[in-house]
DNA sequence: ATAAGTACGTA
DNA sequence: CGTACGTACTTATT
């Protein structure tokens, strides 16, 4: 314990004695880019040299260990000094997996492997107020407390503080990952739930790179966008004001004048209509579309909101916060939302108007190859339900046409219907088409009616690739039905989309590790599409890559059930320029 | 200051 | 009486 090394031959070393080859668990903490603490379970030491990122690189590349992190955080500290792990095991993230939640810090991951209440863990600072000996009896090199909590100075970066401690913190992090695997291996079910948390772990670098890469912007043409929506760049407040003004005015026009209604607030717009002998339930768009017989204002309104939307989130002072010197959008990435684990970003990167897009603009020499999965829902519903009739519907390229053969219905229908069952809906036309789906495709909709049901007894789920899916408590002053019917759509929902976004995930971080070698980075994620940015010259290899490698994760992560994906790729200059 | 409600963009 | 997310605004509450 607590040697320290100062170059990559001793390190190698070191790590070839300790038995450790591709896939071995080697937990790794790393302080400011300059030492880094390592860990096996017979070895621990400390690269304490200023290129320590630099000798991580290099044993990566030599023996592809899969890294221990506590979180991102430390693939984030690596790329600032230019390294990239291939693969990892992120304990937040498999902590979010096991435990159905989002928040993850170090404290929460221990706690939960010592089976104690996070609530109860020591804050930085309290007082030992029973005073036993000035401290609780520990060592103070120990990050464990003899009560079994993380000492609160390290978690607060205490850890960083010598390389003897970095290198115990590193520690830690296999202590917890080996309980981590037992814990998934003990799970009942159908999918793979340890290589579903390595492709949750192997995520989380790839979040922290698209946080550090950003999305290629071509700034004139956003300028020019954005002039075009909503008029020239406002060089001072006054000329903002007056703007907004104009914006305005399109749809005040229509009122007497001093009104005094405030176009942003929906009450006011709300009695505004009333008093044109409107009566709506809100304003929304689409109720406002479906007026009979709409009074001029309402499409000049509708027009003011967009305009007004531009204006205030994707306008210049968007483009000012999160587009960097370098023409890269960089927004915060989230390997896995609370719920059902689909990846979240910030920045505006996940609800870009469409008509945003053009401004997505590949660099010089360079091109984009967009891939977004087919119909990635009801075919994951064939295999995490095992329903034969949706396997043999999922071998055609659209599932929805022999599913409308076989129900005899259309297949606008047939795919409301497909859509319906999943989501739970029940009104409209969905209602009608419902019916011979269940004698269709008895165990697929048996899969989905099980878990609606678990949802209404509050019963927690656990998707195909392990996924805790947690219902809630309904609060006392709600009304009993309405809740528990909320949480069998959730349910039923969660089911689905989380499998597909686990699915998903196996095929990015595939994609990430084969796209290495002809330069192919995934600079997008958007639920069931890739965007790839990759030198010209390597388009062909990347349409490739992205079908080859869709058909290796689908095929690792059902395990042989057989069921069919696609995905619909194309090259382009721009984002808008996709889509088939 | 912070929370809830409304609205709207994406999948 | 389809789900999820992020962002920005207004209104109500502390």
């Amino acid at each position: 314990m607590g040697v320290e090394i100062r170059s990559f031959k001793q390190a190698i070393d070191e790590l070839r004695v300790a038995e450790v080859t591709t896939g071995s668990f080697v937990g790794l903490a790393v302080g400011g880019g300059r030492t880094a603490g390592l860990a096996t379970p017979s070895t621990t030491f400390t690269i304490d040299d200023a290129e320590a990122a630099h000798v991580i690189a290099q044993i990566d590349l030599e023996l592809r260990p899969r890294w221990v992190l506590w979180s991102n955080a430390t693939a984030s500290t690596l790329l600032a000094a230019g390294t990239r792990l291939a693969t990892c095991w992120d304990l937040a993230a498999v902590h979010r997996l096991l435990a159905g939640v989002w928040r993850a810090d170090a404290v929460r991951v221990w706690c939960a492997m010592r089976g104690l209440d996070h609530e109860d863990a020591p804050a930085l600072g309290q007082l030992n107020l029973l005073g036993v000996g000035g401290g609780d009896g520990g060592d103070p090199e120990n990050p464990e407390q003899p009560d079994g909590h993380l000492r609160p100075e390290w978690v607060a970066g205490g850890w960083a503080q010598s390389p003897t401690r970095l290198a115990a913190w590193a520690a830690a992090t296999v202590q917890v990952a080996t309980w981590q695997r037992q814990q998934l291996a003990a799970l009942p079910g159908d999918g793979d739930r340890e290589a579903i948390a390595r492709s949750e772990s192997t995520a989380e670098l790839l979040c922290a790179e698209l946080m550090a890469d950003g999305l290629p912007i071509d700034r004139a043409v956003a300028e020019s966008l954005l002039r075009s929506l909503i008029g020239e760049r406002p060089t001072i407040e006054a000329a903002a004001q007056s703007q907004r003004a104009t914006r305005d005015q399109v749809v005040l026009r229509h009122l007497p004048p001093g009104s005094g209604i405030d176009l942003r607030s929906p009450a006011d717009v709300k009695s505004m209509l009333r008093r044109l002998g409107l009566d709506v339930p809100d304003t929304r768009a689409h109720t406002l579309e479906a007026l009979k017989d709409p009074p001029p204002i309402i499409p000049d309104l509708l027009q003011w909101r967009k305009a007004e939307r531009i204006a205030t989130t994707f306008g210049y002072g968007w483009i000012d916060a999160n587009v960097g010197d370098d023409d890269r959008l960089r927004g915060e990435w989230s390997g896995s939302d609370g719920a059902a684990g689909r990846m979240t970003a910030g920045a505006g990167l996940h609800n870009l108007p469409a008509e945003l897009r053009p401004m997505v603009v590949a660099e010089q020499g360079h091109v984009f190859v967009r891939a977004d999965l087919g119909q990635i829902e009801p075919r994951v519903l064939a295999v995490v339900s095992g329903d034969e009739a949706l396997r043999a519907a999922a071998l055609d390229d659209d599932l929805y046409a022999p599913v409308a053969k076989r129900l005899g219905v259309e297949r606008a229908i047939a795919k409301v219907a497909v859509l319906a069952a999943m989501y739970g809906q029940t009104s409209g036309t969905a209602g009608q088409a419902l019916r011979g789906m269940e004698s269709a495709f008895p165990v697929a909709i048996k899969y989905l009616a099980d878990a609606a049901q678990a949802g209404v007894e509050n019963r927690d789920l656990r998707t195909f690739g392990g996924r805790l899916i947690r219902m809630w408590q309904i609060a006392d002053d709600a009304d009993y039905l309405t809740v528990a019917a909320a949480r069998g759509r959730y349910a039923r929902n969660a089911m689905v989309q989380g499998a597909a976004a686990e699915l998903f995930k196996v095929w990015a971080v595939t994609v990430r590790a084969r796209g290495a070698s002809i330069d192919a980075r995934i600079v997008l994620c958007l639920h069931d599409e890739l965007l790839l940015h990759v030198p010209e010259g390597n388009a062909d290899a990347a349409v490739t890559l992205l079908h080859d490698c869709l058909a290796e994760a689908a095929h690792r992560w059902q395990r042989g059930a057989g069921v069919r994906f696609i995905a619909d790729v194309s090259v382009v200059r721009s984002w808008a320029d996709a889509k088939g």
